[in-house]
RNA sequence: GCCCGGGUGGUGAAAUUGGUAGACACAACGGACUUAAAAUCCGUCGCUCGAAUAAAAUCGGCGUACCGGUUCGAUUCCGGUUCCGGGCACCA
C-alpha cells in the first residue's frame, strides 16, 4: 500500500467501485427491512453551498449506517427546479430560465457525485419536467372536482413601476427591490386549496408522529391554531345609495374572548370593508386614509410591527346584548382576509385594542375582576385617571391573569353575567346571541387556505382555459400536461406568457370556440409536496404514483432545514391526505421520522441602490471593519471602496449572495475531509456560523489515519493470517492472559465504540467523529515494535497484532459512514475484505467492557474533593467506610459529623456535613 | 409584534439528560527534527483571583448570557430579563 494519503485517487477509485457495481441502486425485492432515507431536494441555484453539504452528508451517514446494519436502503435525489431565482437570472443574463436551470442541475449533480453520496441516481427527477408536473395539474383537477380547489380573490404586492406582482422577498421596507417604488396592495383572483378542510386531522395526526422533533410539532400546532370562539353580529341600519342595508344590516366579527363582550367600546374594520368604503364616500379624509392603508406590504410581520393607525368612520352599530351604540373605526391592522374583516375591541383586556384606545382616547371598560393591587409604582407609570379601578396595561394584566387559573377570574361590570367564570360566560353569551339569531359558537383556525396562483412564468401552468362563453373550464385529462414553453426570457415586467400566442390561444374544451389559457403558474410548494412519493413509484407515465410506493412509503427518515418546519412539511402532510382520500395511497403521513438540520449561517452585506432598491454583496467582496472584540461593525466593498451595511448573520442563500461553494474545499482536501469537517463542526440540529478554520484538523486526522494504517499493515496482515489458520483462539480466556495494559487499551477501544453507537442512535454525529479520533489516539498507544517481521510469535506480540487488527477494524467501520472513501480503501488495503459496506456494524463486546474496579468521585457538601478506586460490587457500608476514611474527605470534614451520605452507584459519594 | 429554538474557554464544541464543567479538535505559545521552510512529532493552554515557592509541583476561590428560585448537588429543572437565529403564508 501507498505510504501517504492521496484523496483524489482513492476517492475516484471508490466512486468507480460503487458505480461499477451499482451499489446504491435500490430494489423493491429484498428480504431485508426497508429504509427510505430522504434529504430535502435542492433548488438548483447554481452551486452547492455548505448547507447542502451538511444536509446531504447527514442523510448519507444515516443511509450508509443503515446499509451496514442490514437494511434495504433507498436514497434518491432530485431537483426542486421551478422558482423565482431562475427568472432573476434570466433578467440579468438574458438566458431562458429552463436553460439556466438545466445547466445548474448538470453542475450540481457532478458536485454531489464528487462528494460520494450513496444515491440511487436512477430515480432522479426534476419538477420542471412535464412528466413530473403533469401530475400536479392532474391532482389539481381532482381537487377542483372535490371542491378542495376553488377560486377567490387574493391580495398581492404590486410594483407600480414594473407593473408586476412582487414576491414578499422582493419587498424591502415597503418598496420594490428593483425599482424602489412604494409597493401597493392589489386584489386579484386566484386559486386556493382548502387545507382548512383538513385542519382537524393535520392537528390531531401530529400525535401519530413520535419520530418528529417536539419543537416542529409545536410550531405546526400553533400555526394551525385551533381556537373555539363566537362569531356574532352588531346590527345597524346603514344603507347604500340604492337604499339597501349594507351586509343585511349586520357587522360580523369573531372573538375567542366572548366573555369580554360587555367590555366592547368600539369596533374596527379593515380598510377594504364595505362599511369603510361607504363612509369614505362622504368623507374625503377617510377616503385618503383608506387609500394610504393600501400602501405597504402584505406580510404579516410588517402588519404586526407597523404603527397602529385608525380613523373614525362616524358610523355607529348596535351592541347585540347591551343595545349600546358602538363607534366603528377603520384600523390599518385589521385584515380583510381574516374572518369577516372586522373585530370587536375590548381595550381593557386586549393589548392591541388597549394601545389603539390610548392613542385615540377611546373609552376603556373593565369587565374581568382583578385583585391586582394598584401600587404607587403602577400609578406612577400609568397615571391616567380612568385607571382608578382597573389596571389596564395588558402586559401587567396578562402576567396577573396567567398566574390564575381561568376559573378564578370572574366577570364583573357585566350585568347578568357577573360572577361567571370564563367558560360559563362564553356559554351563556353564545346562547343569548343564538336566541337573538345574531351569533353562535364557532371553531376558528388560524390556518388559512393555501393560495397557489403565482403571476410568474417559471412554474407549473394551472390547467384552466378561460372561455368568454363557458367561463373558467378545466383542461380535460387527455390534454395534460399543459406544457410550459421553455424558451421564454422574462425581463422583469409582467408575465412573459402573455406575449406567447402559441401558449395563450387555444380552443375551449367545452364549446370549441377560441379561448385563452390561464397564465398563472402554481406555487413551487406544490412541486415539493409529493416528490417523495414519485421517487418511490417507478416513474410510470400513466399514473401519478403506483403500487411500489406502498413498499417504500412512508419515508423512514426525512432530513432538511428547520426553516421548512411549517410550510413545506404541512403542505406535504396535507397533500398526502388528499391523495389518500382519492384512493391513490394508503398511508396517512408521509414522513415517519424527521431530522431538522440547523442552518449554516454566513455574514450578509447589502447596500441601497440609487433608485431605492437593494443590492447584496458576497462576504468575499467586502472588507469588514471590526471592533476590538472582533464584532463586525460594517464593511467596505472591495470593488469601489464605498461602505456597505452589515445585516447580521443569516442562512446561506442565492438571493443574499452569502453562500459558500464547497468546491474549493473538495478540490484541496477531498470529499472525506469536507464531510468529516462538516459532521465534526457541530451536532446536526444546531445552527452553525460558517468558518473553515477547523478543516486542516479534519484533514490532518485522515492523514494520520492513513499513516497509522500503513505502519500497522504487517501486524494486521499477520493477525488476519493467524485467525485464518486458527493458530490463536481469540476468546475471552485468551484476553484474560494478556497484560493488564493491553486489556486496558482494549477496554478503552470498546468503551469508545459503545459511546459512539449511543451517539449514533441520537444522531449526534460530531461526537461520533470525535470517537473516531479517540480510537486512533488509543491505537497509537499500542506498541507495534513487538511484532516486527520475523519476531511476531512471542505471546505479547500476538496480542499486540490482534489488538491492532481488532481496533482498526472497529475504527474503519465506525468512520465509514462519514468518510466512505478512505475507509473503503483501507479496508481493502489492510485485507479485511472486498467491501466495507458488506461488513457488519461493529458492536462492543461485553467481556471487553467489564472492569473489576471502578473510580468513584468523592464530594463534601456537593464540592469535588477527591476520588477513589473501589471494587465494582462493593456494598453500601463499605463505600461509606472507605469514603469517610479518605484523606481528602477527612480534611474537608474537619472533624464535623456527616448529616447525610448520598451514594450514586457507579458515580459518586457526596457527604453532607 | 406573534410562534419556535439557542447563548459553555481566544474558537467549534463535550458532559452517558440532575452527579468530576471544558472530552475531541482549531488557533496560539514553547520544544524536537531540518542549513532553512513546509510537513511531522512532543508539551502547555478557562480566570488582569488567592495561598505557597527561587521557579514549579501543589492547595484553594471563582466560572456554563444576566437576575432570582428548587435541590445534598443545577450547563441541565422552574420564574423573570437580555442578546442572537429560524418562521410568519409569493425565497425555497
Amino acid at each position: 500500500m501507498q505510504p501517504d494519503y492521496h484523496p483524489e485517487s482513492i476517492e475516484r477509485q471508490a466512486q468507480q467501485h460503487w458505480d461499477d457495481r451499482q451499489t446504491f441502486r435500490a430494489t423493491e425485492q429484498s428480504a431485508k427491512p426497508k429504509y427510505y432515507c430522504l434529504s430535502m431536494f435542492p433548488y438548483p441555484s447554481g452551486k452547492l453551498h455548505m448547507g447542502h453539504v451538511r444536509n446531504y452528508t447527514i442523510g448519507d451517514v444515516l443511509s450508509r449506517y443503515h446499509l451496514m446494519k442490514g437494511y434495504n436502503v433507498m436514497q434518491p435525489m432530485g431537483w426542486d427546479a421551478f422558482g423565482l431565482p431562475a427568472e432573476n437570472a434570466a433578467i440579468q443574463n438574458k438566458v431562458p430560465p429552463a436553460q439556466w436551470t438545466y445547466d445548474n442541475i448538470a453542475y450540481m449533480k457532478q458536485q454531489l457525485k464528487s462528494l460520494g453520496f450513496a444515491i440511487d441516481w436512477s430515480r432522479e427527477l426534476a419538477t420542471c419536467k412535464p412528466d413530473y408536473y403533469k401530475w400536479n395539474q392532474w391532482l389539481f383537477l381532482r381537487m377542483l372536482e372535490k371542491g378542495i380547489a376553488y377560486k377567490k380573490t387574493q391580495v398581492v404586492n404590486w410594483d407600480p413601476v414594473d407593473q408586476t406582482v412582487l414576491a414578499n422577498e422582493q419587498v424591502i421596507d415597503g418598496r420594490g427591490w428593483r425599482t424602489g417604488a412604494i409597493v401597493e396592495k392589489r386584489e386579484i383572483p386566484g386559486y386556493y386549496l382548502g387545507i382548512t378542510q383538513y385542519a382537524e386531522e393535520l392537528l390531531s395526526d401530529l400525535d401519530k408522529l413520535p419520530g418528529w422533533p417536539e419543537r416542529v410539532k409545536t410550531m405546526q400546532a400553533n400555526w394551525i391554531g385551533k381556537s373555539i370562539g363566537v362569531r356574532f353580529a352588531f346590527t345597524h341600519d346603514i344603507r347604500n345609495d340604492a337604499g339597501a342595508a349594507i351586509n343585511d344590516g349586520k357587522l360580523w366579527v369573531f372573538t375567542t374572548r366572548a366573555d369580554t363582550i360587555m367590555g366592547v367600546t368600539f369596533c374596527a374594520v379593515a380598510a377594504e370593508h364595505p362599511l369603510a368604503a361607504h363612509a369614505a364616500l362622504s368623507d374625503k379624509k377617510l377616503a385618503d386614509f383608506i387609500d394610504k392603508c393600501k400602501h405597504g406590504s402584505v406580510m404579516e410581520a410588517d402588519m404586526a410591527t407597523m404603527e397602529k393607525e385608525g380613523m373614525d368612520t362616524g358610523l355607529k352599530v348596535t351592541h347585540p346584548l347591551t343595545g349600546e351604540q358602538v363607534p366603528v373605526w377603520v384600523g390599518n391592522y385589521v385584515l380583510m382576509s381574516y374572518g369577516d374583516g372586522a373585530v370587536m375591541a375590548v381595550p381593557a383586556h386586549d393589548e392591541r385594542d388597549f394601545e389603539f384606545a390610548n392613542q385615540y382616547e377611546l373609552p376603556i371598560k373593565q369587565v374581568l375582576e382583578n385583585t391586582l393591587v394598584y401600587t404607587t409604582e403602577l400609578k406612577a407609570e400609568f397615571p391616567r385617571e380612568s385607571y382608578e379601578h382597573a389596571y389596564f396595561d395588558t402586559k401587567i394584566w396578562k402576567a396577573w391573569y396567567a398566574s390564575k387559573s381561568p376559573d378564578e377570574v370572574l366577570l364583573f361590570n357585566s350585568g347578568k353575567y357577573n360572577g361567571m367564570s370564563h367558560a360559563e360566560a362564553v356559554d351563556a353569551i353564545a346562547t343569548d346571541l343564538a336566541k337573538l339569531g345574531l351569533g353562535e359558537k364557532k371553531v376558528q383556525w388560524r390556518l388559512r387556505d393555501w393560495g397557489i396562483s403565482r403571476q410568474r412564468y417559471w412554474g407549473c401552468p394551472i390547467p384552466i382555459i378561460h372561455c368568454d362563453a363557458c367561463g373558467s373550464v378545466p383542461v380535460p385529462d387527455d390534454q395534460l400536461p399543459v406544457k410550459l414553453p421553455e424558451d421564454c426570457v422574462p425581463d422583469g415586467s409582467g408575465n412573459p406568457l402573455h406575449k406567447r400566442a402559441d401558449f395563450l390561444n387555444c380552443a375551449c374544451p367545452k364549446c370549441g370556440k377560441p379561448a385563452k389559457r390561464e397564465t398563472d403558474t402554481m406555487d413551487t410548494f406544490v412541486d415539493s409536496s409529493w416528490y417523495y412519493a414519485r421517487y418511490a413509484s417507478g416513474f410510470k407515465s400513466d399514473a401519478m404514483v403506483d403500487e411500489e410506493t406502498s413498499y417504500w412509503m412512508p419515508v423512514d427518515q426525512y432530513i432538511g432545514g428547520i426553516e421548512h418546519a411549517i410550510l413545506h412539511l404541512l403542505y406535504s402532510r396535507f397533500w398526502t391526505k388528499v391523495m389518500r382520500n382519492l384512493g391513490l395511497v394508503k398511508y396517512d403521513e408521509p414522513f415517519a421520522n424527521l431530522l431538522t438540520q440547523g442552518m449554516v449561517l454566513n455574514h450578509i452585506y447589502s447596500r441601497r441602490t440609487d433608485k431605492g432598491g437593494i443590492e447584496y454583496f458576497a462576504p468575499e467582496e467586502v472588507a469588514t471593519i471590526r471592533d476590538a472584540a472582533g464584532k463586525v461593525l460594517g464593511a467596505k466593498a472591495l470593488a469601489d471602496g464605498q461602505p456597505v451595511e452589515f445585516q447580521g448573520m443569516g442562512t446561506m442563500s442565492k438571493s443574499k449572495r452569502n453562500g459558500v461553494d464547497p468546491q474549493a474545499l473538495i478540490e484541496q482536501y477531498g470529499a472525506d475531509t469536507a464531510r468529516l469537517f462538516m459532521m465534526f463542526a457541530a451536532p446536526p440540529e444546531q445552527t452553525l456560523e460558517w468558518a473553515d478554520s477547523g478543516v486542516e484538523g479534519a484533514h490532518r486526522f485522515l492523514k494520520r489515519l492513513w499513516a497509522s494504517a500503513y505502519k500497522n499493515e504487517r501486524h494486521i496482515e499477520f493477525a488476519l493470517e493467524s485467525r485464518k489458520k486458527g493458530r490463536f483462539d481469540w476468546n475471552d480466556e485468551a484476553w484474560k492472559n494478556a497484560a493488564p495494559s493491553q486489556n486496558g487499551l482494549r477496554h478503552q477501544i470498546h468503551r469508545i465504540l459503545q459511546q459512539a453507537n449511543y451517539d449514533l442512535s441520537k444522531h449526534q454525529f460530531n461526537t461520533v467523529a470525535s470517537a473516531a479520533m479517540k480510537l486512533l489516539n488509543t491505537i497509537e498507544e499500542i506498541e507495534p515494535e513487538a511484532v516486527e517481521a520475523g519476531k511476531g510469535y512471542t505471546p505479547s506480540g500476538n496480542v499486540q497484532a490482534e489488538l491492532a487488527c481488532e481496533s482498526f477494524s472497529i475504527l474503519l467501520r465506525l468512520l465509514s459512514p462519514i468518510c466512505p472513501h478512505i475507509t473503503h480503501a483501507l479496508w481493502r488495503e489492510l485485507g479485511y475484505g472486498e467491501d466495507i459496506l458488506h461488513a457488519p456494524w461493529p458492536e462492543p463486546l461485553a467481556a471487553a467492557l467489564e472492569q473489576d474496579e471502578i473510580e468513584l468521585v468523592l464530594q463534601v457538601n456537593g464540592k469535588l474533593r477527591g476520588n477513589m478506586l473501589v471494587a465494582k460490587n462493593a456494598d453500601k457500608a463499605t463505600l461509606e467506610r472507605l469514603a469517610l476514611a479518605h484523606v481528602a474527605v477527612q480534611k474537608h470534614l474537619a472533624g464535623a459529623t456527616p448529616k447525610k451520605i448520598v451514594i450514586v452507584p457507579g458515580r459518586l459519594i457526596n457527604i453532607v456535613a
